[in-house]
DNA sequence: TACCAGGTAAAAA
DNA sequence: TTTTTACATGGT
């Protein structure tokens, strides 16, 4: 590890969030994260973010409650951060929890569904988290097809840690996640090496040369209103079907519509809290999420988040 | 040991 | 056109 290292920034910022919003709740996702990367611990989150070209260690915590919510933020940086740096790290933070999202339609178009208006109620202030890029929900997506969460997370680390850009803050080496241009270089046999299928790992090359080379506007695509039109224009890439394409939108694109039906986890939390926990299909599942109004992706993280904390089905 | 886990593309039928 | 198969790896 670098012995020392050149800070020269500290800087603190304050953010304001759409109440209800319950920063604890919605950042515990993160605590089973790696330190060098992303987690959440003794109520403190911290990543690195992309700001202006410059890789900035950001830590946050709560200062508000669940109406009045409010956050602080501190950046630290080896580089000078001037205050146009600040206001766009606050533009990066607030996106990765979805500050600006509104929940109460959300909350009103569930309030006939017994079930997921009493989660809702348990879960009050929960926002889904969303990624800096969406480039890295598209990867990691890939990543997570057919293996199970904690093998994927392990080769997302490790991706993370070989093609990242690091930065050295306090002694304490932070990863940031790998940029398209680096993932389109290093070959198949590199990325095979963090544990990937040589067919994943092509993929990924394949999807790295098509952003990095312009050709696939992921950022672009989240300005589309429409969500089919998002997931057959992502479908179209090779590695990705229907079911990474809504995964990438729910979690990289702030696009919350999407149930991904297919996916074998939902299924088995939907059942455990509608069917009793007996297997369901696909259709029977979208049945349920017929009551979940405009947000089935968002109410289908609330079921996810519930599971997770021991919520009664 | 064998089998499964938040799928997909390509081969085989 | 529809159905099968290979795929990497950690947990059970």
């Amino acid at each position: 590890m670098k012995k020392g290292n050149g800070l020269s920034t500290i800087k603190k910022i304050t953010l304001d969030a759409v109440p209800p919003f319950r920063f604890d709740l919605s950042a515990e996702i993160f605590s089973d994260g790696d330190s060098q990367i992303r987690k959440y611990e003794k109520n403190k989150f911290w990543q690195i973010i992309r700001v202006n070209g410059k890789l900035i260690l950001a830590t946050v915590k709560s200062e508000g409650i669940i109406d009045q919510p409010k956050l602080s933020a501190e950046l630290k940086s080896d580089e000078t951060l001037t205050q146009d740096d600040a206001k766009k790290a606050q533009e990066t933070i607030s996106s990765l929890f979805s500050l600006d999202f509104d929940l109460a339609p959300f909350y009103k178009d569930v309030k006939t569904d017994d079930t997921m208006a009493r989660v809702t109620q348990k879960l009050w202030g929960l926002k889904s988290p969303t990624t800096p890029t969406a480039f890295e929900a598209l990867i990691d997506s890939i990543v997570e097809q057919q293996i199970s969460l904690k093998v994927a997370n392990s080769i997302e680390n490790k991706l993370t840690k070989r093609f990242g850009d690091a930065l050295c803050i306090d002694d304490e080496v932070y990863y940031a996640y790998s940029t398209p241009q680096k993932l389109a270089s290093v070959g198949i046999d590199a990325i095979r090496q963090c544990g990937l299928s040589q067919r994943k790992a092509e993929y990924i090359q394949g999807i790295a040369e098509l952003v990095a080379g312009g050709e696939l506007n992921l950022e672009k695509l989240k300005n589309c209103e429409n969500a089919d039109e998002i997931i057959s224009e992502l479908d179209r890439v090779r590695g990705v079907g229907v079911w990474t394409a809504e995964l990438t939108m729910l979690r990289g694109m702030q696009k919350l519509e999407a149930l991904p039906a297919d996916d074998l986890g939902l299924r088995r939390v939907i059942s455990r809290y509608y069917c009793g926990g007996k297997v369901i299909t696909s259709t029977q599942a979208r049945q349920i999420a017929e009551n979940w109004g405009r947000w089935k992706g968002l109410a289908a993280y609330y079921l996810v988040v519930a599971e997770r904390k021991g919520i009664e089905a």
